[in-house]
DNA sequence: TTGAAAGCGCTACCAA
DNA sequence: TTGGTAGCGCTTTCAA
């Protein structure tokens, strides 16, 4: 033992792994690091996983590739387990995944259809947030900037906003198609909208890089946020609270939902029979900062309407 | 064969490491991906290593905790190669790393004495140009602000600063000491450099992300960047681009650190006898964008004075 | 309590 | 070219 200690001796724990059959390493699939989101959920990630004794082998998806090309070369590492984040998987390589016994949950993300378990932030409902807070404030000419039209995330804000609103009696004004999450697309999006014959009176973007990009296009066209234009992100990224944006937006519960991802692993469970294939919605949280304005008169005092039955809510302009 | 694929058999890379004396995975090790610098290194990492048909060991610092601590857990995966970046390893784990057999590199960052590898971009330079520029756009009270004041980073970025402007018979204004690479730090600095009797006309930061705090507690001040106050960063992180701030930074050429940083850990040599202990310093690029402007008369027309004799500097206000 | 041996999944080597 | 065997560093099991 001594002797061990002194020639700085450390078990191989990958030999271990070949007869304990646990690698210790959990794989994180990710898509970029250039949307702040990210590093944020990774480096919560990377703090968990350590905590608990394993290792995080990160994969990133090179541009232009899908994860399914990637996979495979994952596969051979045998990890305990593979999450895999803001990246749809195809259900038949999840499959392939289950087979090869790595549990595989969705983080950020969710197939509808099919049986693949996944955390994700209730997107629709905080986009039905958005609406209430929108509707409350007394805006009635709103916009909406998607990001990549087809993806949970983006499709589950547009559809909980436009639900909402359409309760509220309240018509979109316009819906632009940024194409992807970030600051140039929001912002090109937002001079478009600013550049129509009528502005909208607020905008909810898809994600908060894409709403900074929005206020930076909104000021260059020598507008006011919020005085000309309510502005509301999604995510709550640090920018979001920098003094020269300040922006309201909805908090993604990341703790909680890396709480969630990790405990869906299965990896602290000795004997997993079967691990239920749930989807986990989170909530998130309306941070109201200085990127809405109140407009119009005698409006609700209680900026407030998610508790008030929808019959009830009735403009008083 | 044919059975092979269709039972969807993936070889065991674990246990073909046991004999190759390889793992093909190399060990990436951060403090923290709340810099924006930091996720665009470890991005460009991640993409070099992969491509290489490597795969990337995350591990994270935890916060409080030294690298020291964690480096054994490291080791037991015996990784091919170890990458530290923005975090300064002691000699004698350097020492203990490389006993192990695996290379050890440090990116960003190296230390002074030791033999230890290490890319970095060439700090004291970036900091000369930076005096060279603010000196040749007639700015006479240049402040600089601080990070952490001994990480060779931060230090080296001031000592080449302070030596130009030396050099240049520009007396430094003011020094504040911010603590650590942040927004929040850089806010704080430039809060209390503003409340001074005497306002600088230009402030060097030691990072973009403390140059844009600057800019928003600056502005927060009710004074103007850059008419007021000229901001220089250093990083050019996506940030800096954006139209609310333009920042005029020094880009750290990332790709060219990261080629050199993967090459130095001798992955490609079939046979690494004693890799060089070489640090290299790799240029910086002045980016000039809206934050500093032109002040006072008589000055030179061409604002690059690097190439210029020191003696014939002579300003002519 | 201690020690020896088998075997995890693979590659290397040597013999046929 | 092909097939068989030893052994990488560890854990587990079983015998002493």
């Amino acid at each position: 033992m001594k002797a061990a200690d002194s020639l700085g001796y450390q078990p191989n724990i990958i030999a271990r792994s070949l007869i304990t059959r646990r690698t210790n390493i959990v794989a994180v699939v990710m898509a970029n690091l250039t949307d702040p989101f990210h590093p944020q959920v990774l480096e919560q990630l990377a703090q968990r996983i350590q905590s608990s004794g394993r290792q995080l082998l990160l994969f990133l998806i090179p541009p232009g590739k899908h994860i399914d090309d990637v996979l495979p070369a994952l596969l051979q590492y045998k990890v305990d387990a593979i999450l895999i984040t803001s990246a749809t998987v195809s259900s038949r390589m999840a499959a392939s995944c289950a087979a090869q016994g790595s549990p595989v949950v969705l983080f950020n993300r969710y197939v509808p259809g099919a049986r693949i378990p996944a955390v994700c932030c209730d997107n629709i409902a905080g986009g039905r947030t958005v609406a209430n807070h929108l509707w409350s404030t007394g805006h009635v000419r709103p916009a909406f900037v998607s990001a990549e039209v087809d993806v949970t995330t983006n499709r589950d804000r547009a559809h909980g906003f436009f639900g909402r609103l359409e309760e509220l009696c309240v018509s979109l004004h316009a819906h632009e198609i940024g194409g992807e999450f970030s600051h140039g697309a929001g912002y090109d999006a937002a001079r478009r909208l600013v550049q129509r014959r009528q502005l909208p009176d607020s905008i909810f973007f898809a994600s908060d890089v894409m709403a900074i990009g929005g206020i930076d296009a909104i000021r260059a066209a020598n507008l006011r946020v919020p005085e000309d234009i309510s502005v509301v992100g999604y995510d709550d990224i640090p920018v979001a609270g920098w003094a020269s944006y300040e922006l309201t937006t909805i908090r993604q519960p990341i703790s909680q939902m890396v709480d969630t991802a990790v405990a869906a692993l299965g990896l602290d469970a000795l004997k997993i029979k079967k691990p239920p294939n749930k989807i986990h919605f989170m909530e998130g949280a309306l941070i109201e900062r200085k990127t809405v304005v109140r407009r119009g008169y005698g409006l609700r005092a209680n900026g407030d309407v998610r508790n008030s039955p929808v019959g009830q809510l009735v403009r008083k302009s």
